[in-house]
RNA sequence: UGGCCUAUGGUGUAACUGGCAACACGUCUGGUUUUGGUCCAGAAGAGUCUAGGUUCGAGCCCUAGUAGGCCAACCA
């Protein structure tokens, strides 16, 4: 029935689990919880992915949540932002929901909890019940309103909730343990008084409910079956266990928190206060600039949602912490442009082509193919003169054999034209090209090694093309204790460059992707209109020749191979050994004789420090004992370390090993 | 001087109840090509953190170390 299964991640693993063990498909439920206090970025992408891709794939619903407590930074303008980025990546929610819609209900149970002894109001500053709670290496100690009768506890919090008391005043706080060894546990804070505007309810309340409060409540109210969050909320599980403890319902479904590592990313942060920062400081032009690691700025620079969710899905699901390489990011988006985007004609370094031998006033309108990947794509036309624009980068008056673009004498192949030769060059006084003269010949099926892109000057396009680099020159920006990821800043990030594009392009809009051939994907910006036509470089083509370039003059890499052949021997008589003693006899037999032919290579300063191979480790030490048997027929002496290690080999309980040692 | 979590090629993830460590990115070759792109074929690169133990057999199980991460907000 089911072919190969595909490998299911810990969570999928542990819902296969809870489902084999009887819990019903249909009670499956997830849910996404954002604070709505800044824009989504690429990491959420991985989170998103995960409970929105469950759903998908046990047909379960997702809750948008959002987890709304704390009125002093949230605003409704994020959550229209985080509403806009989940719905572009293309994923469905069940419900939009917010905590906020259970502020009552918490409060009626936090009512229960005083009632039980189980909660109570402190009234003593911050300083002093930090000091009380102690460290994680210290316990804590009980504070001085701890054992406040029920009846006090009750009047204060109804008081606090009236808005009688003074923000820091007062707070309510569970009873548990003050010198829990988890310091969550430690009489956690349950309710502060915050006399702010809530973008939801407004003015009707001046407490709220803290974030392990409310989390695991509302994912039990909304019956949640999993709880799905990031690896440093680990340790509040035990506090999210413990509140559902005072709730629970025996007959209702209990949300269960599992905790992944999040995703983080080479050269860049992840952290909403610090990219708050960036756009604080100016540093970019807000939450959307395209060289921000949010979904809303990778949209504005082209990203597609396919190829996010692929790089999500890509990067995978487990508990260690991780940095992905951006070039699997670039990697997706690339796979996924390739296949869709029109390809155009566009330059962005321009020198000046003439064709002497092409008529003054001719215009050709040549056929061009928008998209070889994909045959619906259909063909265009482009304006072809005698006078063009050709990248400054892919003229040389001289150069060797390796550079296939265009040079004095040489030929090269116009993208969808002719085939033209170099004639000569104008200079400017200070030695710079202006001119690159060339002649053309109509017969096209001629070999030639390059292919340029260029541009009819006398119809080209003016667009503003914004090129982004890394926004960081360090690739964990904020992975030094001692330095702050500001230093890292790339300071050009962004370069804008006057282009010159094919006349198609009036009729972009804003959001269209193209290939600008042999350059890159680029994008129609937000702010373009068709008389100002404005493109991000999404990210460029791979580049095979950029990358060769600088490795030209370098000759060490034979003496690298060099040293590797050198050791190979004693390296394959190790990886040989390893497996040894589990190979099938035949195979055995093989191994050992090519073991045996290696050993002729092998030097005994070589072997020497595999006598000291762990006693576990059969398979090396067979080896080992082979290759030796080699060095003393080859007229090696035996010494002390030897002696020692064939006494060891003779001790072993495996007979394989005994019989090579008795033959030493 | 505590608790919890993690450890597999350069990077990220696999390896179902222990059985010759796999896939993707990246790197390097070669081929095709009107994009030095794409595509195709291939290569190099890991003794699975260390040391013990259990086992015919350990990346996987046990013990002890080591290294890294998280935890002391009236943030989430």
């Amino acid at each position: 029935m089911s072919e190969e299964r595909k490998p299911l991640n810990f969570i999928e693993q542990i819902i296969e689990e809870d489902l084999a063990n009887g819990m019903s498909k249909n009670t499956l439920r997830f849910r996404f919880p954002p604070e709505p206090n800044g824009y989504l970025h690429i990491g959420h992408t991985k989170a998103i992915g995960i409970s929105f891709g469950l759903g998908e794939k046990y047909n379960a619903p997702v809750n948008l949540r959002f987890d709304d407590t704390n009125p002093a930074k949230e605003e409704q303008e994020y959550v229209d932002a985080i509403k806009r980025d989940v719905a572009w990546l293309g994923y469905k929610w069940d419900k939009e929901l917010y905590s906020s819609d259970y502020f009552q209900q918490l409060y009626n149970w936090a009512i229960k909890l005083i009632k039980e002894g189980k909660a109570y109001v402190d009234s003593q500053s911050s300083e002093a019940m930090a000091q009380q709670k102690g460290s994680p290496t210290q316990p804590g100690v009980d504070g001085p309103f701890r054992n406040r009768s029920v009846e006090e506890n009750l009047d204060l919090f109804n008081r606090m909730k009236l808005g009688e008391f003074d923000e820091g005043a007062h707070i309510l706080r569970a009873k548990i343990d003050m010198q829990h060894p988890n310091m969550l546990m430690r009489d956690p804070i349950m309710y502060r008084i915050l006399k702010k505007h809530h973008h939801r309810t407004g003015n009707n309340w001046c407490i709220y409910p803290m974030y392990d409060w409310t989390h695991g409540e509302s994912d039990y109210i909304e019956q949640i079956s999993h709880s799905l969050c990031s690896l440093e909320f680990k340790p509040h599980r035990e506090l999210y266990d413990w509140f559902l403890d005072q709730v629970v319902d025996e007959d209702k479904l209990r949300p269960k928190q599992r905790e992944f590592a999040r995703l983080n990313l080479s050269y860049t942060i992840m952290s909403k206060r610090k990219l708050l920062q960036l756009v604080n400081d100016g540093v970019v032009n807000g939450w959307d600039d395209p060289r921000m690691p949010t979904i809303s700025g990778l949209r504005r620079r082209g990203y597609t949602p396919n190829a996010l969710r692929k790089f999500v899905e890509t990067a995978g699901v487990a508990k260690r912490d991780n940095v992905i390489d951006v070039s699997l990011l670039e990697f997706c988006i690339r796979e996924d442009l390739n296949k869709t985007a029109p390809r155009v004609m566009a330059v962005l370094n321009p020198v000046k082509l003439v064709i002497t031998n092409y008529p003054e006033d001719k215009v050709e309108w040549l056929e061009a193919e928008n998209n070889q990947e994909d045959e619906t794509a259909g063909y265009r036309k482009v304006p072809f003169s005698r006078e063009l624009y050709i990248e400054k980068e892919d003229f040389k008056e001289e150069a060797s054999s390796k550079f296939f673009r265009l040079k004095l004498g040489g030929e090269v192949r116009l993208k969808n034209a002719y085939i033209i030769k170099a004639e000569s060059v104008i200079k400017d006084s200070n030695g710079n090209i202006t001119e690159i003269h060339c002649t053309y010949s109509e017969d096209t099926s001629k070999k030639v090694k390059g292919t340029l892109h260029w541009v009819s000057i006398k119809h080209a396009i003016k667009a503003e093309v914004r090129e982004y680099d890394r926004l960081f020159m360090d690739e964990a920006p904020d992975g030094h204790q001692d330095k702050d990821f500001m230093e890292f800043i790339n300071p050009n990030s962004l370069k804008l460059i006057e282009a010159f594009v094919e006349p198609s392009l009036t009729e972009a809009k804003v959001g269209d992707r193209f290939q600008f051939q042999r350059l890159g994907y680029f994008n129609v910006d937000d702010v373009s209109t068709p008389n100002n036509l404005v493109f991000n470089k999404t990210v460029g083509l791979r580049d095979t020749w950029a990358k060769k370039k600088p490795a030209q003059n370098n000759t060490q890499k034979p003496v690298v191979n060099q040293t590797k052949i050198d050791r190979k021997a004693i390296d394959v008589i190790k990886q040989l050994g390893k497996k040894y003693t589990n190979l099938p006899e035949a195979k055995q037999e093989k191994t050992k004789a090519e073991i045996l032919k290696l050993a002729e290579n092998v030097s005994y300063e070589d072997l020497e420090p595999l006598f000291n191979t762990a006693a576990k480790k059969v398979g090396t030490r067979i080896a080992t004992a082979l290759a030796l048997s080699v060095l003393l027929k080859n007229g090696l002496a035996k010494n002390e370390a030897i002696d020692a290690f064939i006494a060891k080999a003779l001790e072993d309980k495996n007979e394989l090993l005994v019989a090579e040692a008795q033959l030493l």
